[in-house]
DNA sequence: CTATAATATCATTACTTGCTGATATATAAA
DNA sequence: TTTATATATCAGCAAGTAATGATATTATAG
């Protein structure tokens, strides 16, 4: 039992920031930053579908990084701690400074857009 | 210009954030938390193959993560910036509380191991 | 109870991305 | 130069994962 703790410690750390991996997914973490918002707000911030939205929704509540509340018809969503704003702080602050390398790293994501 | 700057920043910090997404690179980020390694030497202790390896060097390396120096024949790599490990310390305290819902965040990743 | 609004779930599709094996490059030793 | 060691690159395959559209669920209002 200990072993695999450990072992699995960096899968396991990966998936943490899977969560923070995704453009969709950012952009829900970045909008509740200001606070909570209902599910419907947040498909209209971030532009993403309903459909594609709760299921971002779901593995971002599941993985701990926000939290749900219903309230009458309405799911309010909210980030779950602040060391997760901490950590959207952390990389801008890191991205400012490595933005160029970011924009021209080809390896794993061809895609320009 | 500015306009697409803006709407490209989750993109970009998703992009960050990837570099620590994946079991493998985060082993080799681990890795590099105890000092510059050289490339047999991650291979060594990460168990990963070395092309393997050395393109996930070069995907962190172009994402501004790592940073390379060639002495001779080897190529030593070392974490960029203190604020990479800092994000690694807190992805840490943040797994110690999340951990049992990171385990059964099933949404976007199925696979049990 | 029925209708409506808000959110969640599910199957399918399309795309992304990591891994492997082979090959290429580079540096240094013989 | 030739050989050996260290690292990098590339094509192709396999697996994972996000988006979509349709449907289901839940909750309130009439």
């Amino acid at each position: 039992m200990l072993i695999t703790a450990n072992i699995d410690s960096d899968t396991l750390k990966a998936k943490l920031f899977r969560g923070f991996s995704d453009p969709s997914r950012l952009s829900i973490l970045e909008a509740l930053r200001k606070g909570p918002l209902t599910v419907g707000e947040i498909v209209e911030v971030t532009g993403l579908t309903q459909s594609n939205t709760s299921n971002h929704l779901s593995c971002l509540n599941d993985c701990g990084l926000v939290r749900r509340e219903q309230k009458g018809r309405f799911v309010h969503y909210q980030l779950s701690d602040e060391r997760v704003e901490t950590l959207l702080e952390l990389a801008d602050e890191l991205l400012s400074d490595v933005a160029k390398g970011v924009y021209e790293c080809v390896r794993y994501n061809v895609s320009e857009d």
